[in-house]
DNA sequence: CCAAAAGTGTTCGACTTACACCCATGG
DNA sequence: CCATGGGTGTAAGTCGAACACTTTTGG
């Protein structure tokens, strides 16, 4: 039935897991143990196995080369699986569909076709690396000289994770289930690599309908008055919704 | 080199490709000639060939079931394609990728990877339908029960087109190389399904920076004081370019 | 009491909107 | 001259930026 000159093309998916630790944005990177592009630091990601959706292939080399694992339980929406990290810090985790890259010049083997996946997570430690890979880490962006052409996959990603950040709640992926104003605060500044007015962030977002939810809990972290905690509106996709207004960054508006 | 475990894929492309049309977007579709959905409409699309890559296969489906052709020539940017069509209007395009779906159930024959692009064209005349596709033609939008996953993509394309002329200079890939700004007012109208004061659009679109620029020409089409033609500013690319402010649809502001 | 962080009120300027008005052409 | 569409001026409302100010904790 499949026409015989049609070709078929090995696939990999590669996935460009983001999260913010210390004030910067990091990106998870392992390193190859075999070749091509041997020792060289590269996105977790492989080849799709038969049978397998690219999401399970996601998060299937995600899991054997870092060991960040999420079960099959998860809540998934149309372009969006999430899933709870059973490693160690257990995180919810968003993931996303980036871009095809492909199928000719960037693989030394020959033509091989990527599916690019774009994974938020709030920071967490990182048990063990896997398969084909080692010393899985976190690393901070932009991160240069990885194999293959990741270090445009890479740029793709954060590029998208910008943008996203402005029109929808997808800040609330790289947080914990209750969190600060000042935290939600802490993402768009180390993402964006800006300063936003702690007083006008705090209006905007606690004022934007379908973004925040308070929890009536309160943090007594260190010096300052405590700061009230809050969720995601529940039932609100970080990575589908879209928030109106939006949360613009201050670049944007110079006309 | 490539694990004997790795699955290989059958890929192909798909092409929504969107104009307006008496003030309303409309999609190009084929008739299918063979099994399987032989008889419903799709978009026009079809197996990648070893070698080629992923545009180069959305380019020579489209001639092949359309007749629709762009010279290998044509500027080509990071992730867009512009090209010319020889056939009948000789409109501009630009080509833009969507998203990749599959491979589980989408295709009775099996798995099979589709990788779907975005095609923006002035209108232009259909030469001739060729391949394994009859009939090809201009559907308004939406359409329905079209083969395959066909609906969801379509749905997909329009929503990218329609997000995408709010920030971008994408709806100049609808107008031809000069035109004035009724008949970009009219491109927003259609793709949005809106009513846009006309004196205020005039002066949002030509006070843009980096979006209009006047030819010194002028139309004296039907009554009514001439239009100026003006054109994309150049070297502007529409599809990568971001505007600022952004032009945005009367009900993206109901907070 | 003081430092520090959370949260509120207020002002200013830029932008959107609605619409009055003028301009230039065909019939 | 008048209908029709192109283009400009202007005033009211809305929103974001900047920042003074109050609140609530720890030391």
């Amino acid at each position: 039935m499949i026409p015989r000159t049609a070709g078929a093309f090995p696939v990999t998916v590669d996935v460009v897991a983001l999260t913010v630790r210390d004030g910067a944005l990091h990106v998870l990177l392992v390193e190859r143990l075999l070749d091509p592009f041997r020792g060289a630091r590269a996105l977790p990601g492989g080849f799709v196995l038969p049978g397998e959706s690219l999401e399970q292939a996601a998060t299937r080399e995600l899991a054997e080369e870092t060991g960040v694992t999420a079960p099959a339980s998860a809540a998934t929406g149309e372009a969006t699986r999430s899933g709870r990290a059973t490693a160690v810090g257990q995180p919810e985790w968003h993931l996303e569909q980036l871009r095809t890259y492909g199928p000719q010049d960037r693989d030394p083997r020959g033509p091989v076709l990527s599916v690019a996946y774009l994974l938020l997570a709030p920071a967490f430690g990182l048990p063990e690396a896997g398969g084909d890979a080692a010393a899985a880490g976190w690393f901070p962006v932009p991160a240069r000289d990885l194999a293959f052409d990741h270090d445009r996959i890479l740029a793709d990603g954060v590029e998208r994770a910008r943008a996203k950040l402005e029109y929808s709640p997808l800040a609330t992926a790289f947080c914990h289930e209750e969190f600060t104003v000042a935290e939600l605060r802490h993402v768009y500044e180390a993402v964006w690599g800006t300063h936003l007015d702690a007083r006008n962030f705090h209006r905007k977002a606690t004022g934007t309908p379908g973004f925040l939810e308070p929890t009536g809990h309160v943090t007594t972290d260190g010096p300052g008055r405590p700061a009230e905690l809050y969720r995601l509106v529940p039932g609100v996709s970080p990575t589908a919704a879209v928030l109106h207004p939006p949360i613009l960054r201050p670049a944007e508006r110079s006309a």
